[in-house]
DNA sequence: TTCGTAATATAGCCAAGGCTTCATATTCTA
DNA sequence: TAGAATATGAAGCCTTGGCTATATTACGAA
């Protein structure tokens, strides 16, 4: 029996719960960072985002997005004026601008360590809201120094 | 305007729009990842898998861990005897020590480009999920090579 | 300036994954 | 072997994020 068949690191029950908590805490965020992140793409290409837009791109229908934009609005991150288009708050924003950075971070890491880039931009899109803030520093310094 | 001001590289709707789809499936699929590997992980060190360690360690209630393994039955991923604890099928064994592969190969993955040990088993318990087949076959590639 | 079309909003459905509370079954110990 | 403690199961609630179907609103062309 070698050294790879034997059970995991020891860990405690508290401290592994602990992990999949924050896990699961990322994953509630991921769809709120994934719609700023488009949003503030939408309005530097066209100068607007709007709903139909928001839901194309995202592949969901449109009362998905304005379910999803609705929850934007309540967590101070959006607002909208009907048949006008979203807009992002300053907290949006500056959420959009860090997810931006850490998703191009994501995949310059994984296509620095030989995934192919067209992998590379798909994984990135789930994989990004799960690399911390210590995890992105490392990454940053990885590409620095390479 | 440096070149990092500029707007996402482009991207047909169509095609972000699969990628977004795509992380939503890999999403779906998190779950019943975590519990088979926690499942065969305590198989592993305790012989069995009662839903009460379960729930501890997935840091949920237990009628939470229950109606997981429900969906694991449902699924053809487990079996269980009531107060008994719960099985893996051939089926479920196959996928956790899969799994169980590419969650190390993350954390190894991490240290490797200098994430801290601690931060790289955390970030990996949501990380792993979307790493596709090509991307951990770079990964090794990789680590062997280093 | 009207009116048809396209965009947006609203309503209501579903499944998943959380939770609490309460009932029941098993196990273990005294 | 009876009874207490523990484990499991069942019911019912909530939120999120999907969907379809059906109003409404706004816009642009005629
Ligand atoms: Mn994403
Ligand atoms: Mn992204
Ligand atoms: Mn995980
Ligand atoms: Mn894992």
């Amino acid at each position: 029996m070698t050294e790879h068949d034997t059970p995991p690191a020891e860990i405690s029950p508290t401290e592994q719960a602990g992990r999949f908590a924050r896990a699961r805490e990322k994953q509630s965020m991921a769809i709120l960072e994934d719609y700023v992140e488009m949003i503030g793409d939408l309005i530097a290409m066209h100068g607007e985002a709007r709903v139909a837009d928001i839901a194309e791109r995202m592949g969901v229908a449109h009362p998905t997005a304005t379910k999803a934009v609705a929850r934007l609005k309540r967590e101070g991150l959006a607002t909208s004026r009907p048949y006008r288009g979203v807009f992002l708050t300053d907290k949006g924003e500056a959420l959009a601008n860090w997810v931006r950075v850490r998703h191009r971070t994501v995949v310059d890491l994984l296509i620095a360590v030989g995934v192919p880039q067209e992998t590379a931009e798909a994984d990135a899109e789930g994989i990004e809201h799960h690399v911390s803030r210590r995890t992105l520093k490392a990454f940053e310094a990885y590409l620095t120094d390479k």
